[in-house]
DNA sequence: CTGAAAGCGCTTACAG
DNA sequence: CTGAAAGCGCTTACAG
């Protein structure tokens, strides 16, 4: 077996070994006929011989650069999405992703040489190596739009998973807006004529929908809802300010909100006793030994689907790429939790 | 600004913005002199300017194909990585190559693409991306050797994550044999006389090292240790076979089957009572209330030694790489736990 | 049916 | 100091 200078084998030696040119090596590799060539069957089955005894495998680089698809599929995450801090957000998606991936038989490449600016990573920067990959999924709670709008202006295959509210960005989101709703009108079933809404502030889409979701809903209702923005409190003013809102219900923004505002009303106040309820995935989190009321966001299945979603604008040709449905809002659950409870009277 | 016809912008149209030739571009964003050539400051600034105009950012696929080192290192492991079930193992590994990644600004492939056959992924196959990468990392218990020797022969950078047998075989591991025979003699200082040693009865060369550590340690005690091969076994069966062998300390190889031994144990003989060690990491594990005594193997270290390892070598001049340390063995922790106690008289 | 050739976007020696 | 040219390993039209 002979190698060329770097150590490894290439399609010119495959060629020589079968006694056939270096195109038809090609051909028989990619299993295609160009312009109505058949190539005999005996052809074929001495390269594929000869491929078999030298362990010969196509350079990805090259077969790129000819222009080929080459099922490599780009993870983009604004922050570090393997550490165990961020595996309640990131966790269930990447598991999600890691099975799609495997369905479509692509393989991941996370972009984590992305420079860190203020804890979020920069897609676009020098060596970026995003082109690389056939598409890319972008994930984060704090994505930058304008990066967003160039991905979109360049044509480049991309799927952000959220909800966004640029233009003509693919996304495949969750529907915070009737969820949140949802949960709205069963605190007022629940007998609750006042509830506050501790968010952190934010201006993501999902965090509007989540407020949008509130007005809405509580626009036909008894129910009233304050909405407090605790960036900047610290746990005392937290229970402080819940106390003073004389309100039955809690209602939060992510169920570790819930957690941090019940740990510090029961220091401030032990006997009250306020319902909680949490506009995010609680899986995994209690008030107490109380399983937490909220949601099932099924973060796995809106990776999944995100991915299929980029397996498909990457397939389709970008002429055609218009009439995708390119914008998925999925449809989480409730979950009745028992922190949810009717209003002591 | 001019686009080619796949939306790209590249150096041959930054070279036509900034008047002067695409190897002139090529050599002013890899800040290099080849052949005593330097740039005036003039032109240096026209076309980094141009990049700016642009957007411009080399084709990784292209540099790769020329030569460069692309920084990206594989990441492969022989089972999925991402699932819920395997965090255990593999989610401090993946916390600690994540950080070494950022920190050596390199980006991760992951080869989600590898066919699984029998629950394990094939690292060659015939559409592989494994060459794309600079190096490759390679995780899992069940490791193909015929796979890491073809490696070695085809000098590609990698290094294993745990010990292997196989010569020349570059790897990050831990050192089981000393971490057993502490726990052994712990074990004996406590007064304890008879153990039994759970174990699944795999070859890979962690489990030896494990069965070594305790030969080596017990040759020279009181303490008499005899093994048991669990698989097959049912949970009745694991019960009375360790009621049977009249011990009172129960070592198990991992820390999945040191609690349900202790489950089964319980079960069977409601008043039985024995000490419980793993020859494993125990973070998280606990037998009733008790945290599980055992090692504290800091996986996260050994995950970033592996990678620096990997980079350490790609960076070296392949004539030069026999001179390199690549075969490493680091020191985990004894973890006192609550499981381990004085034998009862 | 097969092979010689152009081209993908880079890097880097080598003439001018 | 700059540019024309070869080459990396592929794919794919296009002559033979």
């Amino acid at each position: 077996m002979t190698t060329n200078k770097s150590g490894r084998v290439t399609q010119r030696e495959i060629a020589k070994i079968a006694g056939v040119s270096q195109a038809t090596v090609s051909m028989v590799l990619n299993d295609r006929d160009y312009s109505n060539v058949r190539i005999p069957e005996a052809t074929r089955a001495r390269v594929l011989r000869a491929i078999e005894q030298t362990t010969y495998v196509a350079d990805p680089a090259a077969r790129r650069l000819a222009g080929l698809d080459n099922k490599i599929l780009g993870i983009f995450t604004y922050e570090p999405a393997l550490s165990a801090e961020s595996m309640d957000f990131y966790g269930p998606l990447l598991n999600g992703i890691e099975r799609a991936a495997e369905r479509l038989s692509c393989d991941l490449l996370f972009f984590t040489a992305s420079p860190l600016v203020d804890g979020s990573r920069s897609l676009f920067h020098k060596n970026t190596r995003f082109r690389l990959a056939d598409g890319c999924l972008l994930l984060g709670q704090q994505m930058n739009g304008a990066e967003l709008a160039r991905l979109v202006a360049e044509g480049f295959p991309f799927v952000a998973v959220g909800r966004r509210d640029e233009p003509d960005v693919p996304y495949v989101g969750l529907d915070y807006l009737s969820l949140t709703g949802r949960i709205i009108r069963r605190l007022d079933e629940l007998g609750h004529e006042r509830a506050v809404y501790l968010h952190h502030g934010t201006i993501a889409p999902a965090a509007a929908d989540r407020r949008s979701g509130i007005a809405q809903a509580a626009s036909g209702l008894r129910l009233a809802v304050t909405s407090i923005d605790v960036s900047g409190l610290d746990r005392t003013a937290i229970a402080r300010r819940v106390l003073d809102a004389d309100v039955t219900a809690v209602i939060t923004e992510d169920s570790f909100l819930a957690e941090a505002a019940a740990a510090a009303v029961r220091d401030a106040a032990p006997a009250a006793h306020f319902s909680y309820v949490a506009l995010a995935d609680v899986a995994g989190h209690f008030i107490g030994t109380a399983p937490l009321s909220g949601f099932d966001l099924r973060r796995e299945a809106v990776a999944s689907r995100a991915l299929s979603l980029l397996q498909d604008i990457i397939l389709t040709d970008p002429s055609d790429r218009d009439d995708l449905q390119k914008q998925v809002l999925l449809i989480g659950e409730l979950v009745d939790g028992a922190t949810l409870v009717e209003v002591r009277r």
